[in-house]
DNA sequence: CTGAAAGCGCTTACAG
DNA sequence: CTGAAAGCGCTTACAG
């Protein structure tokens, strides 16, 4: 022991390896790190798992072109111990990982023709949350601006509103869901027709922040008062929620949790006392009451 | 061949690692992931490292504790191929790296008793050009925000301002310097400060953004237009500049271009045609011009 | 309880 | 040019 000291000896990590066949790495698949959703996710994963010694390897798809499936197979062969896998729309690299039987937690809301351990925000019903905040304020013509139709998150979070609406008694107006891209400038146009109806919303539920930064641009420049003539909502508090004027009230997604809780699924699993069963995890949003709402 | 097809065979990567004592594999320690600047490094460096096959290892610094001291054993453990060291103030554990011989290159400038590969922003000249640009529009008191004296990249920004002040052919003024701490409140405060001298400026270039959007806060606050009363020029580019109403003029610090450019001075050490001594690359910024100047 | 051997799966150098 | 052997540095199972 005294010699190991005095040489500064370290057991080499690949023989430990081969012979163990176990890196204590953890393959972290990311859609966008530069979306600060990623890194948030990232440190609350590394939290998670780094207390039982494993490291991260990070595959940023979002970095351009045809990335991803060169990932799965570099993830394959580098035969990490699991993967948290947030890609949304890569069910075939899922498979890929499936089949080279790689344990693995998928972040984000999703169906699967099998089962598979996933984490994520309670998308419908934060936005019925939201619909409900606004109705608590005296807003009876509550209208939405969703995402483009049928992908998720916006799916859901629209179902959400729609539940929400009924859950306050209210009935449902079409013309009161307005279809944005994600875009502040989506939001502005979405806004602008809502602002348009002969019987405008006095609240707005925006899917996501830039398009309720967006529908506050367009609502000013309509001439209306925020939150005087038109409130609104957006979800994921960006840094930018807090910046701009009024201050955007939100519905903050908690990515650092939703990444401590799928590297701990992980870690799980990979202790072998996760049980056949896949587990769901839905992480509890925050409602973040600023100037806007 | 057909049969490593038929089988699916791919040969063990530890067994690979072990014996060429390589794993193609780069750890990248970054300062605080969470800030965006770091996210858009990591693309960069996966970039220009994923071209030769390297993957990356991300140890997020800011998770919290006393974390980095443990991510330099790890690093050292792991018996990585290279390092891009992003972390400002742990010149202890660039030494543990030193010692282990693991190549390395160092991002944001710093001084060394060592030689060291780095690549940074051009936080001096930056902080110049900006200066010119103001004179340029016709300010002749020019005043500046800085971070806390003596801390690097504040200090060289400084040192830029009044460079740029000097070949504007203007006189330092010494009331034309308040110094704040980074934040938005702390922008404010300094703007505040300034705003109530006898002679107020004209224009203000703030050493980042968010202090650059307090001061616009504290400007519309005192009545002042923006531009039109005060001009505000930031430095970083952050998402809110964009966001933030008058949108905020500023340099543009290319953090992507940054990665990139460490990853390929990592990849020269690691290939050997990197000379022996040490190579300092400053990255050019670009002066994105919005409203607020 | 201690110590030598076998084997993890490659790659490289050497013999046939 | 092809094929067997040695060795990378561990860990685990076994013999003494």
């Amino acid at each position: 022991m005294r010699v190991i000291d005095e040489l500064g000896f370290q057991p080499n990590f690949f023989a430990q390896a081969l012979q163990s066949s176990r890196s204590h790495t953890i393959a972290l698949v990311a859609q966008d790190i530069t979306n600060p959703f990623y890194p948030a996710l990232a440190r609350g994963v590394q939290q998670a798992v780094g207390s039982a010694d494993y490291v991260l390897l990070l595959f940023d798809a979002g970095a351009g072109g045809q990335l991803m499936h060169a990932f799965a197979a570099e993830v394959v062969q580098r035969r990490v111990d699991g993967v948290v896998f947030a890609v949304g729309d890569a069910e075939e690299d899922l498979q890929t990982f499936r089949r080279a039987g790689i344990p693995m937690v998928a972040v984000g809301s999703r169906q699967f023709d099998f089962d598979l351990d996933w984490v994520s925000a309670d998308d419908e019903r934060l936005a019925a949350d939201a619909v409900r905040h606004l109705y608590g304020r005296g807003h009876r013509r509550i209208a939405t601006i969703s995402g483009p139709p049928g992908v998720a998150p916006g799916s859901t979070r629209l179902a959400g509103y729609r539940h929400g609406i009924a859950d306050c008694g209210l009935t449902p107006v079409a013309e009161l869901h307005a279809i944005g891209d994600w875009t502040r400038d989506g939001g502005a146009k979405a806004m602008a027709t809502l602002l348009s109806l002969s019987n405008a919303p006095t609240a707005v539920l925006c899917a996501n922040d830039l398009m309720a930064i967006g529908a506050i641009d367009a609502a000013l420049a309509a001439g209306r008062r925020v939150p005087g003539d038109v409130a609104i909502v957006g979800v994921d508090d960006i840094d930018a929620a807090s910046l701009v004027r009024p201050a955007l009230t939100t519905v903050r997604i908690p990515a650092q949790e939703i990444g401590r809780m799928a590297g701990e699924l992980l870690l799980r699993r990979l202790d072998g006392d996760a049980g056949p069963q896949a587990r769901h995890v839905l992480i509890q949003h925050t409602f973040v009451v600023r100037d806007s709402a």
